[in-house]
DNA sequence: GCCTTACGTCAACAGGGTTGACCCAATATG
DNA sequence: CATATTGGGTCAACCCTGTTGACGTAAGGC
């Protein structure tokens, strides 16, 4: 196929349908068609359907489907990070870079749970590590201790939201059944081989909520510790 | 197709090849497969060939690709957890249950990568759940506290080894490209527009690497920095 | 208005999961 | 022992998927 897939096309040719086809109006429609009808609905052959235009057009713009999945997991960073700007608080400007990535994962979730883990290496993703690691260098860390705090941070936050992107993109129905067997599953346990769980009994029905803000605290304090550890600047 | 997939079956018949199939046999070639060829070498006709039956002989035993996926999810859990007991120290104990986790993810990652968003309230689940809270309990937190906190704790290992899998799970192409991006893609940025990355563009290459290990720790250190704050017990 | 070529289209291939019909042999029963 | 039942292995078929190479048309530079 020898697919060149060129930065700026000049040649804008209409398809039999009468649509003019851009990297953008494809991300946007693949998203569109995730969002209504699940992530098993993103196929090159329904994707160019909902196009008006031939499947294989879609070469043109992106080397394959991995690529395709990659412009979708970047917009979806984008737009997240659309308008933040780090505070003179490192610490809380990490936490609202956490809190952004998860409202934009949550915002797509079933698109979220099939592009969580990738590397875009596209423009709004070098810009958050930009950016995620200048609050960390501002913090007063060497910089090799700024690049691998940063990535266990970033990889905490992002592999949390895609778990909780995950679960929402669940239909109802199993969904629904997993947050009820916390509370029946675990409560007719024999007290004397779990101990503990009887213990903490009252509290388990709360553990089908999310853990994302006890986790990303957690770990900021972690970060506060060690920044606080390097001594006053 | 009105597979009903029976618990025991009682007439055990051979295939053309000789081959008594069995629910534990086909989960046991399942992995043996993954193991051997890639993640990617697990499909219903390639496992049916391993077998020496006709793939729809699984069908048989499984409702589905995903019904198989679980069976073999299941049996992961179980044998990571193997012979796991609790120690003294609570936090070591901790980071031992996490390394376990990931290990056993690891050890079939395309599995792994499948189910492990999937809840699955089990035996070998409810026990894992049960020393994890125990040993919160006799760091001296409280119920409300050792049941949260345990969850931030379990969510952060289970979601970090779904990220690891997940990437272990493709295919080596896009593996490879992920990796080798944070060296070609982020070496040459401008430094006026990226000046954090310039000053790190050192480090940026063990960016490819786990932040596994690192996250755990960071998540034990804040644990350990609480735990302290109640006070000798 | 011509020439080049970008890019939309088409046909085809290899592989995937899943189904329903078929039929034989292993078991249950007499 | 013989017969009826049915579990389960097999086969052909269907429709899906991503991806390719060839083809031709229309857009834009000159």
């Amino acid at each position: 196929m020898t697919t060149r897939v060129p930065q700026e096309r000049r040649r804008r040719r209409p398809t039999r349908s009468g649509v003019l086809l851009s990297e953008d109006l494809i991300v946007q429609t693949a998203l569109r068609l995730i969002g209504e009808h699940g992530p098993e609905a993103l196929s090159v052959r329904r994707l160019g359907a909902a196009l008006g235009c031939d499947p294989t057009a879609l070469y043109r713009y992106f080397h394959g489907t991995d690529d395709l999945v990659l412009a979708i997991a970047d917009r979806i960073i984008g737009d997240a990070m659309a308008g933040f700007a780090p505070g003179d608080d490192w610490v809380a400007s990490l936490r609202d870079m956490a809190l952004r990535v998860r409202a934009g994962y949550l915002a797509h979730p079933r698109a979220a749970a099939m592009a969580a883990h990738r590397v875009t290496r596209r423009r709004n993703e070098i810009r958050a590590v930009e950016t995620g690691i200048g609050l960390l260098l501002t913090a007063g860390f060497p910089s090799a201790d700024a690049a691998r705090l940063y990535l266990a941070f970033i990889d905490t936050v992002l592999s949390h939201a895609a778990a909780e992107a995950a679960f929402q993109a669940l239909p109802p129905q199993q969904r629904e059944a997993d947050r009820r067997s916390w509370r029946d599953v675990y409560q007719g346990l024999d007290p004397a081989t779990y101990p503990s769980l009887t213990a903490v009994r009252p509290e388990l029905p709360a553990m089908a909520d999310s853990s994302f803000e006890q986790a990303v605290d957690l770990l900021l304090e972690a970060l506060a510790a060690r920044a606080r550890a390097l001594g006053p600047k």
